[in-house]
DNA sequence: GCACTGGAAGAACGT
DNA sequence: TCACGTTCTTCCAGT
């Protein structure tokens, strides 16, 4: 943080570290034990309890302030905790003064996290089998842990104990509804225990609260455990608790059924007995703390699932080579499964990690993450869910900070995984509004992204020993909603992201649920309000269900001398509106300012170079090179990927940064830096350089602070140390149509596709390659669901943008982030 | 019978 | 406070 040199961060942010070193152990995989000091979920959203403050009459916890700081009557602010954490009694003494001394002579080493690299198989080998195969259904939410509860870190880890007891057998699944069966009506399960304001994980839980076995306690009829009181008593008597803290708090005496090796008991208790959350002062917006907090790549335990990581790290790269499809209808935990999040139009997301070429197995993580424009955070109205009979991908669901995690097998021949098992669990919004500490609000709160994160043990020189490199990607949104599903429109790309203030372009938005009636407005917010608000002219004619074809329209001031980032979604009407999209404005006239300058990036077709002066038409989406840097999760071509890096070669040559400055690295990815709340503003003057692909690591990169934030695919892409074009992005095209209803643009953006190289192809075709086309008349073409033999992959003669740079947050939902975003940004620019 | 899926009823919520 | 529309949650029925 604030020590980085040249970082530019400013004095009175404070320093941390969590020392926690000590002698690592060997380790062939890397899925140590999460921290206990990592227990809260998303950190800033609950604060950890302080353990001396737990158990007060009313039976919740007593949320230490940290983390929601008040500035004003009416305005609380997100900021990060500091977490101290002493050292584990069976530490390595000799380590910690190293590790302060570190810390002290600044540089990256103040973000790093000295924490033990746990026992490989502590993870998986806490309770006997612990690694079960995935057609093992889950006890799905019956361990559902409220994310944002606070949660003291034993508590944590018993209740993961309790979790993986449950999940392989140890006691039957104290569930009865999902995913194995539905409730009925009239069935004995639908009783008081059951009505629809009953929560089966907290009454199971509660059931667990009476003491004993949990087996045959969870054999036991839900109604056998019912509380015999009205629902919102019990929940409000229950409501601070999160179900494992319900649990602690009236058992305690509670022992694990799965007692802990004495050593990891040892490695456990140590955070607990220190734990402690220093606030940050309040003048540190969550927003300047969320982009600060830049995740430390190498650590030696498991940086915070709402940490943001970089997808990348030298020639390593986690990757999603199949996206999920961007719509998936969650399942309550009162209903049964509703099976694993597919892609489209067949199979399932396939998740790549590139540059891995040790033969140590590794495991992939995957969990539900949000999708608002805040920084990737767990989601706390959903969880991921292991479902699925038959699938292929052996799995294990663990808890982690109160988010269940699946850890999946990473294959060392092609580390290469197929997502078959994920479902998403949606938790009821009541459940976890009333929770202490959780400020997000779920209704409409209904899209998420399936994260990845893996962590790789690298030797030296590259880390230190003992340390990992954590890596994270997020998938595209997925809306989770029944009706959203059906009713909302969806932008999923645009082919221009920019154009002078004048307007008069012409642009294109590819998506679904278009109506006649759809309209495209453009917006400006400032300091939360609606400063500007236009609509666009929509030729009606050339639109269609998933295609709309509008004029920009004029911006409310020509006179602007900077570039102006706006807004523009569809509306269906009230309350039917689309994610927003960035777009931006440019000025009339030129001038030598930098950010409007723009790489020269050769085109993929051979076509002419533009300069780095280019007129607003350039911004068009149909220079792949332009916006489609998404990178991390298209299907890899190998041709494109030599291309990709021949090209990056050059365009990038080392010395010179990424993108050819800071500016061009914004407006190739314009979407970056309003995602990351201005994160890209936070960029310091020198952006860091591309490392040398020869020089051995450790990486310039180890020495900046800016790696972290993967939020999107866009940002991870562009945080990447490499020029981020993606592989995809290369890939020679079919040339660039001008009429847009030659065929609809099938593929979104990360997906324009070549000719299927891929080797999972076959499995795992394109992502949306089952959008259907259309024909000039705007009827629907094909669905391409007729199998391979339909798949076959049309040219792509419409380049879109990125959707990664839609906002894919719903009008309401920027609303409701308000202020925060406004006047971090506004701080941003200055 | 189970897992999965789509639809819809009705409660809860917001305007 | 009420009416109404929207959203959420639960349940049904089909494959």
């Amino acid at each position: 943080m604030g020590a980085a040199p040249g970082s530019g961060w400013e004095d009175g942010e404070f320093e941390f570290k969590l020392v926690f070193e000590e002698d690592p152990p060997e380790h062939s995989i890397s899925i140590p034990s999460p921290p206990p000091s990592s227990n809260q979920r998303a950190g800033m959203h609950s604060p950890p309890p302080r353990r001396a403050a737990i158990r007060e009459f009313s039976g919740t916890y007593e949320s230490l302030p940290a983390r929601s700081v008040q500035v004003s009557e009416s305005c609380v602010v997100k900021c990060p905790s500091i977490q101290i954490t002493t050292i584990s009694p069976d530490e390595d003494p000799q380590t910690i003064p190293d590790c302060w001394n570190i810390g002290r002579s600044g540089g990256w080493d103040r973000e790093r996290l000295y924490l033990p690299l746990l026992d490989p198989f502590t993870y998986r080998d806490r309770c006997p089998g612990s690694l079960s195969p995935s057609p093992a259904s889950s006890p799905s939410s019956r361990g559902w842990l409220s994310p944002a509860s606070s949660c003291d870190s034993l508590l944590v880890e018993e209740e993961e104990l309790n979790e993986a007891t449950s999940s392989f057998g140890l006691s039957p699944s104290s569930r009865p509804t999902s995913p194995g069966g539905k409730k009925r009506r009239n069935s004995p399960l639908a009783s008081p225990c059951t009505s629809r304001r009953g929560s089966y994980s907290e009454e199971l839980h509660a059931c667990n609260l009476e003491g004993g076995d949990s087996a045959s306690q969870s054999q036991a009829p839900p109604s056998s455990c019912e509380l015999n009181i009205p629902q919102k008593t019990r929940k409000t008597s229950l409501e601070q608790l999160s179900p494992r803290e319900a649990d602690q708090e009236q058992t305690p005496g509670h022992s694990s059924p799965c007692p802990l090796p004495d050593a990891q008991q040892t490695r456990r208790d140590p955070p607990a007995l220190s734990m402690d959350y220093l606030p940050v002062p309040p003048s540190l917006a969550w927003g300047r703390t969320r982009a600060s907090a830049h995740s430390p790549l190498f650590s030696n335990a498991l940086p915070p699932l709402d940490w943001p990581l970089p997808s990348q790290f030298d020639q390593y790269e986690l990757r999603i080579e199949v996206q999920p499809r961007p719509h998936h209808r969650a399942h309550y935990e009162t209903e049964g499964s509703r099976g694993a999040v597919k892609a489209a139009p067949t199979g399932h997301p396939v998740v790549k990690l590139c540059g891995y070429t040790e033969r140590k197995p590794l495991s992939l993580q995957v969990f539900v993450g949000t999708a608002d424009d805040r920084s990737i955070r767990p989601h706390p109205f959903y969880q991921i869910h292991v479902t699925g009979k038959m699938v292929g991908t052996a799995s294990h669901e663990s808890v982690q900070a109160g988010t269940k995690l699946l850890d999946i097998p990473l294959n060392p021949e092609n580390n290469m995984t197929a997502i078959d098992c994920a479902g998403i669990l949606k938790l009821r919004n009541s459940d976890i509004e009333l929770r202490k500490g959780e400020t997000d609000v779920g209704r409409k709160n209904t899209r998420v992204r399936l994260v990845f994160r893996t962590h790789l043990p690298l030797a030296p020189p590259v880390a230190a020993p003992g340390r990992v490199l954590a890596l994270q990607v997020a998938s595209l949104p997925i809306e989770c909603a029944q009706r959203s599903a059906q009713e909302l429109p969806v932008i999923e790309s645009v082919n221009l992201t920019s154009c002078s203030v004048e307007g008069g372009e012409e642009l294109l938005l590819s998506g679904t649920n278009f109506l006649p009636i759809s309209r495209v407005l453009f917006m400006e917010r400032g300091t939360g309000k609606l400063q500007w608000e236009e609509e666009a002219h929509v030729d009606r004619d050339n639109s269609n269900e998933c295609l709309l074809c509008v004029r920009v329209p004029a911006y409310s001031d020509l006179s602007i001398s900077r570039p102006v980032s706006v807004s523009l979604y569809v509306s269906n009407g009230k309350r039917k509106r689309s994610s927003t999209h960035c777009f931006k404005y440019l000025p009339l006239f030129k001038e030598e300012d930098p950010l409007l300058s723009r790489p020269s990036v050769p085109p993929l077709d051979g076509g002419p170079v533009y300069p780095a002066e280019a007129p607003p038409r350039m911004d068009r989406g149909f220079h792949m090179s332009e916006d489609r840097g998404l990178g991390f999760h298209l299907p890899p071509y190998p041709a494109a990927i030599a291309y990709h890096e021949e090209f990056c070669s050059k365009a990038d040559p080392p010395g010179e940064e990424p993108g050819g400055s800071r500016a061009a690295l914004s407006e190739r990815h314009p979407s970056f830096e309003n995602l990351e709340l201005g994160f890209t503003e936070l960029l310091p003057p020198l952006y860091p350089r591309v490392p040398q692909p020869s020089s051995p690591s450790p990486s310039p990169w180890l020495d900046s602070p800016y790696l972290s934030s993967s939020p999107s695919p866009s940002h991870s892409s562009s945080l990447s140390p490499f020029p981020t074009e993606s592989p995809i992005s290369n890939s020679p095209l079919p040339p660039v149509p001008t009429s847009p209803f030659l065929q609809c643009s099938a593929f979104p953006p990360e997906v324009c596709p070549s000719p299927p190289s891929n080797p999972y192809q076959d499995t795992c075709p394109a992502p949306y390659s089952h959008y259907e086309g259309w024909d000039p008349q705007g009827r629907v073409l094909g669905t391409g669901q007729g199998g391979e033999g339909d798949a076959k992959i049309p040219e792509c003669p419409l380049e879109f943008t990125s959707s990664a740079s839609i906002h894919h947050i719903t009008f309401e939902e920027s609303e409701f982030i308000g202020e925060d975003i406004q006047a971090f940004q506004s701080s941003s620019h200055l």
